[in-house]
DNA sequence: GATTATTCTAGAATATTGTTCTAGAAATAA
DNA sequence: TTATTTCTAGAACAATATTCTAGAATAATC
């Protein structure tokens, strides 16, 4: 075997064609379940076959890791993207900033969850599925990169009393939990008005919970 | 066939031996996950055979199936034990019984979720499978109930201004949100302390998320 | 208590699905 | 061009889920 050229150029044409079976396989993962789809269907919704596959992704858990992966991947771009505005604005007070931050975490959430709906309840049910395809050191390594920007964004503001004293732990699921939870039920199809309508009502609850006294 | 018996005897030893097997299908789906538990290994596990496992439980994601309902139906008593158990002592004020009654389900799910950490992570990871697997109604019928206990035992309070003036699913997602959220990490083996320690806190989140201003 | 109906158990037979393998085509590098 | 690597294809194979048939155990009926 020889060793990858230097300049690293990926058969670009490869990596969209991985991009668009990560795409039908969501797609099949969604009408019919994971455990329900084969790896037939998506060969045939993909008009690749079976050794395509196979070469490209290993196996169906990889496939489904894959998928998951990607999912994290835009969320967290969407996320990146709302932190870093929330925090443009130069005048405001510490407290307002982490207010701002705070809610722009909630934003972010709400905000791809009603507009991805199918990635968002995948990624909600599969955060296991990675681990145990193996590809969990891949994943292990960018969701720490992740969770590293979020909590090193937030220190400053825990360190200097605007937050409540809390492990990171915490802080994180009293902001999203509530979201997440209801989000869980409206994916599955059980509440009927639009997410988008308690946006605001999560992101002030979120930040009463976290704000110091 | 007979009609069914009025006086509806089922065969005791069969009910206690499902039970028995769901517990073994239990272990199985913890150790090895859904997908990668064979029936096989369940029929090993539990002693029985292939026949009887599909005699009595129709199909792999049927078993599934109701592994989640045994589990929800093991939850569902506990909270209504501990909610009952909130609202005995009478001379509390409205707004003191509804706090604790609030904090009686934040603390049912806590404690069921650190004694049962294996019935917990199969109930949060396969509410779907029970709809997929068509044994829907059953449960739809159960939990219905269920949840219809909870409404009522609240209405009363949201009706006279105890409570913010939000919806019950909006509601729920404050109460419960955080908490599951933050379990859900812990059950995957995130977090290391112990979950009982975040007991009061999520108790307290909670009610301050939904007591009236 | 004998007979009849029903439910349960067992495991072989079958069907479905996941994975591997080999050979060749396409793409890229030398 | 030639050599090397990556990709595609689908048949062969392996693992697993499900069905089926026959008989054992249990319960109902007389």
């Amino acid at each position: 075997m020889k060793e990858p050229s230097l300049v690293n150029k990926p058969q670009l044409k490869t990596e969209e064609k991985k991009r668009q079976i990560l795409l039908v396989a969501l797609q099949c993962f969604t009408e019919h379940g994971t455990a329900g789809t084969t790896i037939e269907m998506i060969r045939e919704a993909s008009g690749m076959s079976v050794g395509s596959l196979y070469h490209h992704f290993g196996n169906k858990d990889k496939i489904a890791a894959a998928v998951f992966i990607q999912g994290m991947r835009e969320f967290a771009e969407l996320l990146n993207r709302y932190l870093s505005e929330s925090s443009n604005e130069e005048v405001l007070s510490a407290s307002t900033k982490v207010e701002q931050g705070v809610k722009a975490i909630v934003y972010a959430n709400v905000d791809w969850i009603a507009e991805n709906p199918d990635w968002a309840r995948f990624v909600f049910h599969h955060r296991s599925i990675v681990s145990k395809a193996g590809a969990g050191n891949k994943l292990a390594g960018d969701m720490q990169v992740f969770y590293q920007q979020i909590i090193s964004w937030f220190k400053p503001y825990a360190q200097q009393g605007t937050l409540r004293p809390l492990s990171i732990e915490l802080l994180s699921s009293l902001i999203t939990g509530p979201c997440h939870d209801y989000a869980r039920h409206w994916l599955a199809g059980r509440y009927q008005s639009p997410l988008l309508e308690q946006r605001e009502e999560f992101a002030t609850a979120a930040w009463n919970a976290v704000k110091a006294a």
